[in-house]
DNA sequence: TGACTTTGACAAGATATATTGTCAGAATTG
DNA sequence: CAATTCTGACAATATATCTTGTCAAAGTCA
């Protein structure tokens, strides 16, 4: 990441900048297959250069060290697996446990699809740096939140403030993540179907557990309208 | 781990071989302190060594390299722990609820009581290699095993089948294990009876949901006794 | 006490890796 | 075409770390 000093002009018709960006992509591009493959520890820069079919100068070009990359690549598997969700979302053509459930699904067959996504989404991003643990910390409050949408549009009696100053989200965010884990060292034997179905259940149990709740509690603040 | 050649007599009033017992203990708990603080990848054995007390040549005496040591440590912590909460379980002079908080109480709070467990068990521990991974795989379906143990023992009607093939212990393990992530990345400010509060909620809305169900099928296996 | 073992300090070679630099030739522009 | 920029291959330095080895001094036993 030097100090630009050199000129840059318009060449093979594209203009440095994106002749650098795609050179950035590539090296994003090659993070994903080293770190997802190798583990991050075990994968040095020259490796990663080899993959991306560029020199170790360019690395430098584009990212201060190997953990700067890590965090690019973290972070466009987090946006690509958001913007699919919210896609989902959009698109509620049906019930809303329906909608849910099929962002849920979108959530796991991403790491079917590209295991390399969940190695480096579930296993190589901890424990690497407290910068990279505070990366993984956004993004869990992310998926807490997801959960929290969903929970309040699949059960709309429950109280918003319940659930606010809760950890039941967090909570269920960790049941994704820890039944994603099992699923991935088992080698994606469980089919995706029986994933979900399971899934489902946790949020079930404690949507329902939730709404009781915040009946109960309604009844309490105004008992005249019940 | 070279080969012993060397003759081993008593020496201090202490036979060779608990020396060298001593020794692996002293690596140990250097490893905690190291793994704990400075994290594992920024480590280097000379460090764990000055930690310890000991020079190079006997890190090499009892471990073969970092990652060994790594592993003894997380099985040390991991056994400590599944003694502790085995202890709650004998202890069982209360409803069984109140037993099984005990237990689950005793897991968070030895992470407040030394922040170095949590961060290994919590996050040191991940994205090191496939063999460390595989440990934390176990250590994770031993967590699920006592979620099961306690769902049956708070909730009697609970069909153990329904639960044996289903992913929600996983799940409830993993709601442990994410609270307990924002816990300490939160810098332990959460009051420890909060955190508990809110695992029991989820706890209770699962094992209520499972029961709810395993009644269910009680009835249609058996319409008549009811 | 004398012989022997253990121990700790440090050397040293091997290896690996990060990071910057050089340079000639290919590619491209005007 | 000539000038110039970009590119890739590789050199080179600095550093760090692993791993084994050496050796003298301290400790211990009989």
């Amino acid at each position: 990441m030097k100090k630009k000093t050199t000129q840059c002009r318009i060449y093979g018709g594209v203009k440095a900048n994106l002749r650098e960006e795609e050179r950035r992509k590539k090296l994003i591009e090659a993070g994903l297959e080293a770190f997802g493959t190798r583990g991050y520890a075990k994968t040095n820069i020259k490796m990663i250069c080899g993959v991306a079919g560029l020199t170790e100068r360019y690395f430098y070009e584009s990212f201060r060290h190997k953990e700067d990359l890590l965090c690019a690549v973290y972070r466009e598997l987090i946006n690509e697996g958001q913007r699919d969700s919210m896609a989902a979302l959009k698109d509620s053509n049906g019930f809303p446990l329906e909608t849910a459930l099929r962002a849920l699904k979108m959530f796991y067959q991403r790491f079917q699809q590209d295991p390399r996504r969940a190695q480096i989404q579930l296993f190589e991003i901890l424990g690497v740096s407290q910068n990279i643990d505070r990366e993984y910390h956004n993004a869990m409050r992310l998926l807490a939140d997801m959960v929290r949408l969903f929970l309040c549009k699949v059960f709309p009696h429950i109280h918003e403030e319940i659930l606010n100053r809760s950890m039941i989200t967090t909570g269920l965010a960790g049941s994704i993540i820890m039944i994603a884990h099992e699923w991935v060292l088992g080698g994606f034997v469980t089919p995706l179907d029986d994933i979900i179905s399971q899934c489902t259940d946790l949020f079930v149990a404690v949507g329902k557990h939730i709404e009781s709740r915040s009946r109960l509690q309604a009844t309490i603040n105004d008992p005249v309208s019940k």
